[in-house]
DNA sequence: AGCGGTCAAGTTGAT
DNA sequence: ATCAACTTGACCGCT
């Protein structure tokens, strides 16, 4: 069975995530700084129970977390623990009730920090502040029971096989809530599936495949070959990234996402696949509903 | 109420 | 050498 997810935020449905920014709290003292995260964190905790009630009521199986729903986690200047937090206790209680609901209701979750988050790099400051930012992601993930921790192979500096082997040494050097959650995804720029398969079958690291990327920046292997190559580094159900381009493959940049997915774009052997597909698209769940419609519609006017 | 400017982080590649 | 793009809304603050 296909299991579709959505991706962080709603399009229609009034479920909003809160954020602050660095500067707007350097006015305040510290105490007025972190109470006001802690309203934050908690607005969001309760906001992601909403967003699980709403997926459960819509049928929808996978929710990816934004990885800023504690914002400023570990900012160098606003970077909290929870302790310090007001009502952090009411805080992590409601995270824990996120992951009994997802328990009950077979609702996966994942987690996808962004660009920023490297192990691939030269710095070791930046490779630190990642590893700082992942165990906090991985905390969160053991409150709500999130399986996936998903980050990109980063740069490439000039040299991919040096970077790989960062990469490879960053991996090695993480906690286990972290690494055992850790995965790979395919990039549109820099790193294709068949760069980073031998890392993920090397470390026991699952690859997530992202079908749109590797169209964008192939490596020679044809979608069914790489989906069969992916599905082999899972040993839990696994999770491949969707999404269309926005103007076409012809413009200049096909990167762009559409607000909807092409059906034609979803292939053709995922369709009998036990797996969780994440539907990268701007109208959000409408985009879900609208692709499972499209690939009814479509199997039906095959048969 | 509406709107414009702004926002932690790193790297690449266009200019 | 510089700076936008990546992706992208949500927030503050001003009108």
């Amino acid at each position: 069975m296909l299991r579709f997810g959505l991706c962080c935020i709603f399009r229609k449905e009034p479920i909003k995530f809160r954020r602050t920014t660095a500067k707007y709290l350097q006015a305040f003292h510290r105490n007025q700084q972190l109470k006001y995260l802690a309203e934050i964190c908690l607005h969001n905790a309760h906001s992601l129970n909403k967003a699980l009630r709403y997926c459960r009521d819509h049928d929808i199986k996978d929710f990816r977390i934004n990885s800023q729903i504690l914002p400023l986690k570990t900012h160098p200047d606003m970077g909290y623990s929870m302790e310090e937090l007001p009502f952090h206790d009411q805080i992590i209680q409601t995270f824990k009730d996120c992951g009994r609901f997802c328990r009950k209701h077979d609702i996966r979750t994942t987690f996808h920090p962004d660009q920023f988050i490297l192990l691939s790099s030269p710095s070791s400051e930046v490779i630190q502040r990642s590893v700082a930012d992942l165990i906090y992601q991985a905390e969160v993930a053991g409150w709500v029971n999130a399986d996936v921790i998903n980050i990109h192979g980063g740069g490439a500096y000039g040299n991919k096989r040096e970077s790989l082997r960062r990469l490879r040494k960053g991996i090695e050097q993480l906690p286990e809530a972290v690494r055992s959650r850790l995965t790979l995804e395919n990039d549109d720029r820099v790193y294709a599936p068949k760069d980073l398969l031998p890392v993920c079958r090397d470390m026991g690291i699952p690859l997530v495949y992202d079908v749109h990327h590797h169209r964008c920046l192939s490596d020679g292997s044809s979608v069914e070959a790489t989906t069969e190559m992916v599905v082999g580094t899972w040993s839990r159900e696994p999770l491949f990234h969707l999404s269309s381009p926005r103007d076409g493959w012809d413009s200049g940049k096909p990167g762009s996402h559409h607000d909807y997915i092409d059906a034609d774009d979803f292939p053709g052997c995922w369709t009998n696949l036990d797996i969780t597909v994440e539907v990268e698209a701007k109208a959000k769940e409408l985009a879900v509903f609208k692709l499972k419609q499209d690939l009814i519609d479509r199997a039906k006017r095959i048969n």
